[in-house]
DNA sequence: TTGAAAGCGTTACCAG
DNA sequence: CTGGTAACGCTTTCAA
């Protein structure tokens, strides 16, 4: 016999079949009244409430959904790193909305690994999730046949892809990187610098630079340098890095940075050496972080909603789960600020 | 007959009957070789295996941890917000130790609300974690007696509390507030002035301006003004709450900040109305975040191991679990920074 | 080294 | 409105 009521199990929890057997019901009749679907009466419902109560009962979700042979509440979210306020950002921006549906998340922070990533994936998808979340667009071959046949909803953020693997919120990196390039070079700087950092994958920030790089082509510009740090993308990697390339180029115009955090550690060095912005050199980061509001200058930037990649991102999520029409694929754009750190177009005469 | 190997269930998840069906195998015999705890033939185990890759199957974690009656590998982590990047790195900190040791991190943000937590306490203690971390020392009291008698290892973060529930690292804010208000009081500043956030409940920050306005009031000082905002506690907040401040209390001489961002936003804006930093204005804020390090001054504030509290509470989890005897309470200590952004003690002559 | 049967806590299904 | 029985996918236990 299952769930024998008199047998306290190895957890000292209390069952279901302990509660129905304190009031006098039958299990059945508890879960009825616990699920509150009808189907019993007010004195029953009342009994059962009573000993839930008195006895401290707490279901055993896992039992739920493996009984109902469902899926379970929770929604897997991987992340590459929270060190980045970015992805902390959208990650709230998904709990929050997830939790206001009833949904918990169970995080995996990639570190930008594609092997962390596939790991993460097939044991999140051992505890039967509803649906997963993913950063990225590159995965492993396995990842992606994994991801493929859970039968799940699927949603890849943060860098826009018109064919995802299910479907996908987020913008494109690249065109955002060359914008900027354009917008540079539209300004008469002819040498330009970045600073970032760099991870084994291909990955958005790479793709900016890309575009960014390509931009400098088109407009006959020279990227100078391109300096990737192995370290986290901040204000003192920021820093640093603009050290370390204007010692090598002291000819560099202008740089553009991985983001925000990181241009303004580059406007601090520049103040810090006597330079002016933007006189001497032009700054410009990617993000448009809470940060550039209050510095005296405003940062020449890209600005990306990112709490709504997040938000969209739950959204799609729980619609898929509802079963309602979702569009596969969300673009939510991304806009320059032109900013004051660096040089103003040419007014005609 | 249970999991019958010729009926696809439900979800079209290949089950461990069918791996078995295929290997020509029981069930049994599959379920030791997956979990290689030795007890079958090499032959035997090539032909499981070879049909496990064959027909890529995933074990269900959920039937696992319900047959054996036991935990599973989830971790439960309240954290109240992620817009601050403090308890994003505390976060951070937690993931990764866990994930290194195969378990995960079921997220609740409570956004500072006590009913947020409890619920979210339900929720998760459904699940069967194998473990607890919750930020803060106040719970509602429903939430406390589920959570002494949950049975399983609980971490109570970010405010020391020498009498834990069950374990504790954090440190002593009402502390941190005093020795910052000391400080203050020794440079001969008479009028103070604070600037935070609120919250519905009693908090960490809270009991940092209760150190301090003790601090102030045991040096014959005084606390001209305690602003609390109803918003996140960032830059911008610092920036508009000083003005606020300054426009209605223009005699204050020093304020204290919530957290450094906050700080940075007020010494943004007391540079902006022309005014001298430590001369016309003292700025001190707490937590020594890393934009402090690349600021032209080095903000006065108060140094945190906050990554560190998060790798301790996980390890107490992980020790706890796995039955070794763990210091119950951990304090870790604070820092205080002079900085250069509050006047220096006058020198003996 | 292998397998059959029982059982984990809950819900689906059917009968009363 | 109520309850008995089977079933979910896996592991434990015991026997071969």
């Amino acid at each position: 016999m299952s769930s024998d009521p008199d047998k306290p199990n190895k957890n000292n929890k209390i069952s279901l079949a302990e509660v129905a057997k304190a009031a006098g019901v039958s299990k059945m009749t508890a879960s009825r009244v616990l699920r509150d679907g009808g189907g019993f009466s007010e004195k029953t419902r009342a009994k059962v409430m009573a000993e839930v109560d008195r006895l401290g009962y707490l279901p055993n979700r896992l039992a739920t959904v493996f009984a109902g042979d469902k899926k379970s509440t929770f929604v897997g979210v991987s992340i590459p790193e929270l060190g980045n306020e970015i992805f902390a950002q959208v990650l709230e921006g998904i709990d929050r909305k997830l939790g206001a549906f009833g949904h918990q998340t169970v995080l995996g922070l990639t570190e930008h690994e594609i092997d962390h990533e596939e790991k993460w994936i097939e044991t999140v998808l051992s505890w039967q999730p509803a649906g997963l979340i993913v950063t990225g667009r590159s995965h492993s071959p396995k990842a992606i046949q994994m991801l493929r046949s859970a039968g799940i909803p699927l949603v890849e953020i943060w860098d826009f892809n018109s064919s995802p693997l299910d479907m996908c919120v987020g913008l494109n990196h690249f065109d955002s990187g060359y914008s900027m390039g354009r917008y540079l070079a539209g300004m008469e700087y002819r040498k330009f610098g970045y600073v970032g950092t760099s991870h084994d994958v291909a990955n958005a920030a790479t793709a900016r630079l890309n575009g960014f790089s390509k931009a400098i082509e088109d407009a006959n510009g020279r990227l100078e340098k391109q300096l990737l740090l192995r370290d986290t993308p901040g204000f003192y990697t920021g820093f640093y890095g603009t050290e370390q390339l204007l010692a090598a180029h002291r000819d560099i115009e202008t740089i553009f940075y991985q983001n925000d955090n990181m241009a303004i550690g580059g406007l601090q060095y520049a103040q810090k050496i006597g330079l002016r912005v933007p006189e001497d050199i032009g700054i410009a980061g990617w993000g448009d972080l809470p940060i550039s509001a209050i510095q005296p200058y405003r940062l020449t930037s890209i600005a990306v909603p990112h709490l709504k990649i997040g938000q969209i991102a739950a959204e799609m999520v729980l619609a898929q789960i509802n079963g309602e029409p979702v569009k596969s694929a969300k673009d939510v754009g991304f806009r320059l600020i032109p900013g004051s750190t660096v040089k103003k177009p040419r007014t005609n005469a």
